[in-house]
DNA sequence: CGTCGGGTTGAGTCCATTCAACTTCGGTGG
DNA sequence: CCACCGAAGTTGAATGGACTCAACCCGACG
């Protein structure tokens, strides 16, 4: 049940049966959401953490104007509020894009591992990590990347961050984001993101339809995001 | 001498003595940078992580047409590179801004600080998480806030940032960044930074000149900024 | 059959960029 | 001492990218 997590903490360092034990024990209820439905609320105090096992969500924050921007997009497999278990209060939302089915790990729980499993706590630590370091190539696509190459560069981190949670069908991925939705990630307007998705489709890089994409000439696409998966620190080694 | 760590980590939960020995004890070399030196060169593979005691310092990518783009920018008090403790390969490079003096944490000492010290372990963890927190709200400011809301906002994370480990002067801070360097914070071109800057000066919530900053409605910096510091976790309680 | 949410397209406006000129100021060397 | 130089800041004008407003298409669904 999981497998997402193993695979997703699994993919930075070994983990032991030892270790899958503890994270099964730490966690309690399941719970699904349908789309649109907030997963955490802003400004809420969760006494959980929450692990998607199927669906996509995406953390946002609203602003007075009523903008929204997403923050990272979130897969199976993804502690979507970990950081809630050191932060305490949530700063931003969590929303389902896609029918989600969850499972909920109490901070009481996860800090039993931090007090007794010290390399447990640094792969769940290192999941943050990336996560940073994911936001970091997102300022570096939103600042001085043209829409066009960071569009491309979602689509390469999307498909690769899929492919390690088994969620890929060839060179396709099932992608449930209208395109309003893609322009709160991507900071455009609707009109404006539809051009892009336009332009992509025109060079031949990708097909798009019936949120599902298709990558048709990925070295192509990767040249033009200029993607390096080094950031996803998708290598095996001791931590 | 290391008081503004104890003032970064202690701003979120109280420090015992022990674990100040403990980090102090993690600590080798003091090591001085000047404005433009990497202090950490991205692909490298450091066996320590990076604490500035003085100086301002960024982390940075530079993509293929030579356009550069800050992801953050760090103050005293900062680990600049704690996340390479796990992340072991930089995917980013970061870069003194002023002169800078810094002392390095062995990967080793740290190590055996998440072996045996699982509060302090947490508080060094939560300094990452605050450090996406920031990411996070970055990409809010680029993909949705004016230009000029952008500023404003930088302007009041940096105010508070530094005001938390005394590197303020009453409303008026230090900002030794060059209109170029701004523009790769902010994602626009110079002259362009130039002209939001004179927006700001001109509706009188700052002054800016000789590299000082000086904030002149605070209230109002706020109003247009949308600041709401929840985001940077300066609440001390048990983590 | 009509409606509604999502996608697509066109036209006009505004914002941000580029290119270019000019200023200010501190430093350096004749 | 002052003339020159380079780095940083400022300003103007023209181009192009991104936005808004608006219309229209289409397939799902009642």
């Amino acid at each position: 049940m999981l497998e997402s997590l193993y695979l997703n903490l699994g993919q930075h360092d070994a983990l032991s049966d030892a270790e899958k034990a503890l994270l099964t024990g730490a966690m309690s209820f399941e719970k699904d959401f349908s789309a649109g439905q907030d997963l955490v609320s802003e400004g809420s105090r969760p006494t959980y953490s929450t692990l998607i096992l199927e669906g996509l969500a995406a953390r946002y924050k609203v602003l007075e104007d009523g903008g929204r921007q997403f923050t990272s997009l979130q897969v199976p497999g993804d502690f979507v509020d970990l950081h809630a278990f050191l932060l305490k209060t949530m700063d931003h939302g969590i929303v389902a894009l896609s029918p989600c089915r969850v499972i909920v790990a109490e901070h009481s729980r996860l800090r039993v591992i931090t007090e007794e499993a010290p390399h447990l706590t640094r792969l769940l630590w290192l999941d943050t990590l990336v996560d940073g370091a994911i936001h970091r190539e997102w300022i570096v696509a939103m600042g001085r990347r043209s829409k066009t190459a960071h569009l491309a560069h979602l689509v390469c981190e999307l498909f690769v961050r899929l492919q390690s949670v088994q969620r890929t069908n060839g060179m396709s991925f099932h992608l449930p984001l209208s395109q309003a939705e893609l322009a709160d990630v991507l900071g455009l307007s609707v009109v404006h993101m539809n051009r892009v998705i336009g332009a992509l489709r025109k060079v031949g890089v990708i097909s798009w339809a019936n949120y599902t994409v298709t990558i048709l000439d990925w070295h192509r696409l990767q040249e033009i995001a200029e993607f390096d998966p080094t950031y996803l620190n998708m290598v095996q080694e001791p931590r």
